[in-house]
DNA sequence: GGCTCGCCTTAAACTCGCCTTAACTTGCAG
DNA sequence: CTGCAAGTTAAGGCGAGTTTAAGGCGAGCC
């Protein structure tokens, strides 16, 4: 259950915004003014904040730079600030600061709602690629998460994500493939790569393993769309 | 300093993230439709390509399928995709078509400099240990991409672009044809080149690869405009 | 240690694309 | 007109790559 916490100095507001997030499955914690948000960020360690621009004391802008700037107290936690007029200044000094989407007053609390899961499903599939900064390689269909040792299939169909078990061979090899995705690799380079300099082994069982990983990566193994051969050279990972 | 395209319709989206994209230190460069787009890969060679998939008259799709696979604008730049809701089957049809990852609106100004800047890391390190430049030879109506063994042939009636499959024997052939585009080429260096050193075999084995060659790029085989036989000394092409 | 299990390699039969050869035809050049 | 270079077509076979299965090796687990 995510925390959100949610600053205005208008107080039916809070109330209001509290009451809808809670019913959609919110934590709450609220503060009216900018000094006792920064201090709930500490104390409460929330997943998002609801940040109004207009704050007695302390702006909401100084608020915002503040979240990001400060090593008391600052978040990863998305901001989404509440703004009275659109104006596109406000807008630019915004996200300059640091905030991660703006929503101008008035506003319906659907659209909030929206919002706010929008930010958190981003910030929680962010924290998951920026950790092992090791990259993912996409290519077409395939996605693969070096560090993890994952690699996941969408299925052009359903939209569907679904995990696929390669093994270290495989894995390797489909990597060699995407780092030069969309052009031909040599049989040669990849039994190098894949299999090490001094690899006096049979050159079948590199047909083999690509055999696999079209067996897991295409919808029919035997008619290729993206692992594909190049005769007489090596293979290629069409995109 | 990199160079980055932004392609969006709603002009303040440009503004801002040209802003925050200019302050974290890249070149600018932006187009509010597809088309414009295409003639600015063109033009400006950027490094990055930022886009947003709602576009007037071509869709974001249509432009990235261009930018991959079209012979005018294609480019090795990476495609980092704007898309509207966080949809599974559009983020299955981006990456099908190319796209190098992908942003969900509304985001954060610092999540996309974020991207843009792992994405561009990447793509520098690719180049690096990519030593064969990508080299693709042009000469009238053909395409020859070296390191993807990938052939395209322009229709002069209809402009469409086709792929057309090539044997080895075929490809090597073209291209020494190709690199000499224009001279004429002897039948010895030609059966030098493509067959090696030591090549005893029938000579008729070259005019067969030529025929060949003509079938699947002349329009009337039999009555080459590209591909000519030099009587007594060899072939050339003609541009 | 013995056991199971997954992974890699090797083997071997098989397919099919590609190259060569052959044999015939065309057509230019002297 | 004649000869030779090149064109054309089809058949054949070689070999690269495919595919399936079996064996062996090593890692992890009783």
């Amino acid at each position: 259950m995510p925390k959100v916490l949610v600053v205005d100095d208008e107080r039916m507001l809070v109330e209001t915004i509290s009451y809808n997030l809670e019913k959609a499955g919110f934590e709450i914690v609220s503060a009216f003014d900018g000094e006792t948000a920064l201090k709930k960020v500490r104390e409460e360690k929330p997943d998002l904040i609801v940040l109004d621009v207009m704050l007695p004391k302390i702006s909401g802008w100084e608020v915002c730079r503040a979240l990001r700037q400060d090593s008391e107290s600052r978040t990863q936690a998305p901001v989404l600030m509440l703004t009275a007029r659109g104006e596109e200044s406000d807008k630019v000094i915004g996200l300059e600061l640091g905030a991660d989407d703006y929503l101008v007053k008035p506003f319906g609390m659907r659209e909030l709602v929206a919002r706010v899961r929008a930010l958190l499903r981003r910030s929680s599939s962010n924290e998951k690629t920026e950790e092992n900064e090791a990259q993912t390689l996409r290519a077409a269909h395939i996605e693969m998460d070096l560090a993890r040792h994952e690699v996941r299939v969408l299925d052009t169909k359903s939209g569907v994500i679904g995990e696929v078990r390669l093994s270290l061979k495989e894995f390797d090899l489909l990597r060699v493939l995407l780092q030069h995705a969309g052009k031909t690799v040599a049989r040669e380079t990849l039994l190098e790569r894949v299999w090490g300099e001094d690899f006096y082994g049979d050159e079948r069982t590199l047909d083999v393993h690509i055999r696999w990983l079209r067996e897991k990566l295409e919808n029919t193994p035997s008619q290729p769309e993206h692992i594909l051969t190049v005769r007489g050279v090596g293979y290629k990972f069409k995109i």
